[in-house]
Formats: structure tokens, C-alpha cells, sequence
DNA sequence: GTCCCGTTGT
DNA sequence: ACAACTGGAC
């Protein structure tokens, strides 16, 4: 393990929770409404998905056979809120009726799984990708497996510890690899990557002037030296510069 | 108009 | 590499 990547990373892990404290993740009463909720927030908002949870908690629904049962067409108009409901909807149902055929409906048993043979049985259903599998595995399971979703690549190449288009399992092995397992670290360290995210760290205009890990990341020092007053951290100097140090 | 805790099939 | 899936909040 490479103790000055392990330094960098739990120093911007450092700065991400004096920033914003700890987040309590998942946000979710129950370890099915976890799994259910990992597949639902799928490219979409947080809010759109409990919206969803919301209309199927109320109703009762929030239970593996109830969602078995359901008629596909009516679960969809649930998820509506969710984008792709269609989509969602028949990759839910896939996965409780697995759940249900394979392990008699316990889902604690499903999850109790040697690590490795969950995340291929997950992997193996459609609708279910690495972040997804590997979000079920760390929040509802308490494995501690790294998740990376987009706003770990954006902010981490922006910081340039990965390259802009590195794949999944190369981004996860920067953390693995230079990181304790650690379940408690994993689970707070990828809560507060998203809130870095979706809060400073925008994809089109990223607002650096306000962002804990400026110091350490070369397009918001970048920024800041070409006189980036820009409130929003873009302007054409920005831009300009940060593309020449792509590799 | 921007942004969103992706995955699949071409 | 890229389209399809295809909603809601700020």
C-alpha cells in the first residue's frame, strides 16, 4: 500500500467531513428500501426517488412479495418519478422474484452471501452494474467494497488521481488498494464524495471558489491563479488550461 | 437550460 | 463510441 496516496486520500477524506460532517448513510428505514434504492436512483435525484419509496411505503407495497405480486404495469406508474419506470420496473421485480425463488424471500439471508458470489449474482441480473451491486454490497450487506459512481471519477480526475475516463474497476482500485477495509470509512467516504458532487463539484460549472478541496486540485488552483473571481470556477482561461494538462 | 448516486444494446 | 431508457426540481 502506497502510504503517500494513503495520506492524500484520507486527507481529502479529512477536509470532506470537516466540510459537510458525517451523512448517515443510506438514508433508508430498511435494508429491502436499500436495495430497492440503489437500483431507483440510477442516473436520477435522490428526491425523485423517494417519491417513489414514498408511494409505495404508503400503500404497503414495501415488502419482497408484495412487489413479486404487483402487475409490472402498475409498479411502473410507481416509479414514475424515477425516469426509465418501465425499465426499473421489470428489473425490480427480476430481482425480488430471484430473491424470493432463491432464498425463500429472506433477504438477509441473500445478503449474508460470501462477498464475491453476491456481487456476481447481482452483476448477473439485468438492470444491475458495478456501482449498483457494489452500493447494495457495502450499504446493505456492510461489506466494505468502494463504490464509484460519477462524481468520484469527475471529482478524482479533476483532482488528477485518475484519468478523466477511467474504467470502474481501475477507479476502485485507487481506493482499495491505498485504504484500510474499512466499512465505517468506505461507507461515509463515498456519502461525502456525492455530496461534494452534487453541491460544488457540478459537471458544467463546478463552483471551486467555495470548494474545501481547492488547494489540492488542479483546475480549481487553476482557476484561482488565473484570476478566477468567477463565482461558477468557469471562465476560457479555465477551460483553456485545463485541457492542456490532460494526458 | 442544468443537473441528476447508470445500465444495456448497438 | 453512442443511443435508448424518458421525470422532476431548482
Amino acid at each position: 500500500m502506497d502510504t503517500g496516496m494513503r495520506e492524500r486520500l484520507m486527507t481529502i477524506y479529512d477536509l470532506l467531513y470537516a466540510a459537510f460532517g458525517p451523512q448517515h448513510w443510506w438514508p433508508g428505514d430498511s435494508e429491502l428500501e436499500i436495495v430497492l434504492g440503489a437500483v431507483l436512483t440510477q442516473n436520477v435525484a435522490w428526491s425523485n426517488v423517494e417519491k417513489a419509496l414514498f408511494a409505495l411505503k404508503s400503500r404497503g407495497l414495501l415488502s419482497i412479495p408484495a412487489l413479486a405480486a404487483l402487475p409490472a404495469s402498475q409498479l411502473a406508474e410507481f416509479l414514475r418519478p424515477t425516469r426509465y419506470y418501465n425499465q426499473k420496473a421489470a428489473r425490480l421485480q427480476a430481482l425480488v422474484k430471484m430473491v424470493q425463488d432463491a432464498f425463500g424471500g429472506d433477504l438477509d439471508r441473500f445478503l449474508a452471501q460470501d462477498t464475491a458470489v453476491l456481487r456476481c449474482t447481482l452483476l448477473g441480473l439485468k438492470g444491475i452494474g458495478p456501482e449498483t451491486a457494489d452500493s447494495i454490497i457495502l450499504y446493505a450487506a456492510r461489506r466494505p467494497l468502494f463504490v464509484v459512481d460519477a462524481y468520484t471519477r469527475r471529482i478524482f480526475s479533476r483532482l488528477g488521481l485518475v484519468e478523466p475516463h477511467a474504467d470502474y474497476h481501475h477507479v476502485q482500485e485507487l481506493f482499495m488498494a491505498n485504504l484500510p477495509a474499512d466499512e465505517p470509512l468506505f461507507n461515509e467516504y463515498h456519502a461525502l464524495i456525492v455530496c461534494l458532487g452534487k453541491a460544488v463539484c457540478l459537471a458544467r460549472n463546478p463552483r471551486c471558489a467555495c470548494c474545501p478541496l481547492v488547494n489540492l486540485c488542479v483546475q480549481g488552483r487553476e482557476g484561482r491563479l488565473e484570476g478566477g473571481a468567477s463565482p461558477d470556477g468557469r471562465n476560457p482561461a479555465t477551460k483553456h488550461a485545463s485541457r492542456r494538462n490532460r494526458r
